[in-house]
DNA sequence: CATGAATGAGCGTTCATTCAT
DNA sequence: AATGAATGAACGCTCATTCAT
């Protein structure tokens, strides 16, 4: 293996450990714990991300983008109001168990990579416009409306420890979604 | 004014700036910036709050207290539904701009004093009952996911600069509260 | 009561409570905790020494003299050797036990009150020259010499927790003391 | 020079600044002042001993080794009453100038790691009952009364700032330890 | 490229001392 | 005279960042 691959092997390895050491600690764990944890020295960590900062919004446009790959792969073949809860339902709730989401959306969204913006957007709109062409969601809300709305329900859900109480707030948050009889 | 009055005053003035300073730049700000806002010596904050964690918990409880001040004086000559709504979106709102609910409600409910706790259950327990009597409230929803519901408009309204899409957000969630048709 | 006996009393109990203090808890005990200790403002504490130096010093002061005290009324109708064996352990075991002596004759001769001092000197050195004109004590040990051995006593038997231990080094230091065969 | 090399000589030169310091200064000398001397950054006196209480230790546990290694080359040529007396002399009069032996052995041997005090106690052991078995040594003198009476020497000695008054201390202490006649 | 020792600014906290009441 | 709230310098310690190896 060639040297480039070894230095993105390390490159992976200190992001996915950073992802890891932020949901196990929260932000202000010490970069030192994440070169512990990628099994590598920390002049290596700073090598690759230049500040502890540039780590962090590496690690959050990384969510980003694995938001938006989920957003363009859900299924289509089911009832749109299913696919859409499921979306919905999956995101919140995998947000509430790890903070994955709602930490990347609410603390970086502003100074967030344009281009993975730019492809969250692209995926999650394709998606949103989709379940209100099929008369899904209400066709007032929009994209802003729709992430704003997954980090309430990601927060509201990590609020709570009760998995039954957890479905029942996003219940209400995507009843409040569909269209109004 | 008496020494005591004079202590009273410098423990309100540290309590303020650390709310302040605690939105401004959140809860890592230093505890040094917070006497500088008060006006006040490093000594004397720590003379009123013998650690960082101590001021942080009294700055949350403070707000808890304010939370169940305004469930209990909240209106009631108007429709439910509209004392309601009020009510909710106020407090999303001020939440939104000022963080002062959802870091308090959701960082520390686990540990607060429970006497906080218990007013703050008891004011808005209440209240969510008189709404739920009148019709204004789904009946499955209870204190809990009410609570859980208002960090997760704050939050979500939070992300978004834009009044009009927080307006939207709010709406969404209170048209998920109401029963359905 | 006069007031000149109110400060006069205040003055007692700071001194009394700081020797407590400095004895369980070492010199770097808190000014705080003394004041605490004898039921007074910290300001009053600062009003009767005006460092905590001061304090330090009074309070070894006040030993010195307990010491010349002790020394003067030392009984005399016993065999010589006898009292002056006693009144070394006495000593030494008091020291070791509240660590009164060692402290304050070793980190403060240099710099005590010159009435203290002299008076500690007439007092001890009147009772080893009763000594080794009763051939006691070995000719050639000095009024220093004494107090540098009090000293060594005290901290040896203060550096063991047991009692049988305790006293054969004191026993050690005593003959060491009496003249040669 | 690899670095690893130079991590240790820095070690060894924060451990000699901090006896330096300790000595000169107590132990309550600040760990700036100690960094300082050893000309090193205050971060890297805290790489290599994480508390001060570590680097206390450290220090004690040196000055056990070094006392544990000159008891163990203590020459055995000549008399032994004469290489006794040099010997505790010798550590009494090193104790008297840099304090060296007094705070270690009295102030940490309850918690010194146990290998260092089973080396000292093995040489130091060999040594009395040397000593012991030539006659220069009491028979009822135990390894814990020597330490002991070490201290009580060393203390006594570090009082006085004459040498001929120190001289005769230890001969005082050394006399006391000789079999009665 | 990788390493980890070195750095020092900055943090939370303590405490001797002052001074308004 | 007594009080104790206020003060800020100083402490032990952490951690992002640099750089010699």
């Amino acid at each position: 293996m060639s040297p480039r691959a070894d230095a993105a092997r390390n490159r992976s390895a200190v992001l996915q450990a950073a992802d890891d050491v932020f949901v196990e600690h929260g932000v202000t764990a010490s970069t030192e714990e994440i070169a512990r944890r990628a099994g590598l020295g920390i002049g290596t960590v700073f090598r690759h991300f230049p500040t502890k900062e540039a780590l962090l919004k590496a690690v959050y446009e990384q969510r980003l983008e694995r938001l938006a790959a989920r957003a363009s792969t859900v299924g289509t073949g089911n009832e749109p109001l299913t696919w859409f809860r499921e979306f919905f339902t999956d995101m919140a709730t995998t947000s509430a168990e790890k903070l994955i989401l709602a930490d990347a959306l609410s603390d970086l969204r502003m100074d967030a990579d344009p281009e993975v913006t730019a492809r969250l957007r692209s995926a999650v709109g394709a998606l949103l416009q989709r379940a209100q062409a099929a008369g899904a969601v209400r066709e007032d809300v929009s994209f802003d409306d729709l992430i704003a709305l997954l980090i309430a329900a990601g927060r509201a859900a990590q609020a709570t420890a009760d998995a039954r109480t957890r479905a029942r707030l996003i219940d209400v948050i995507l009843d409040g979604l569909e269209p109004r009889g």
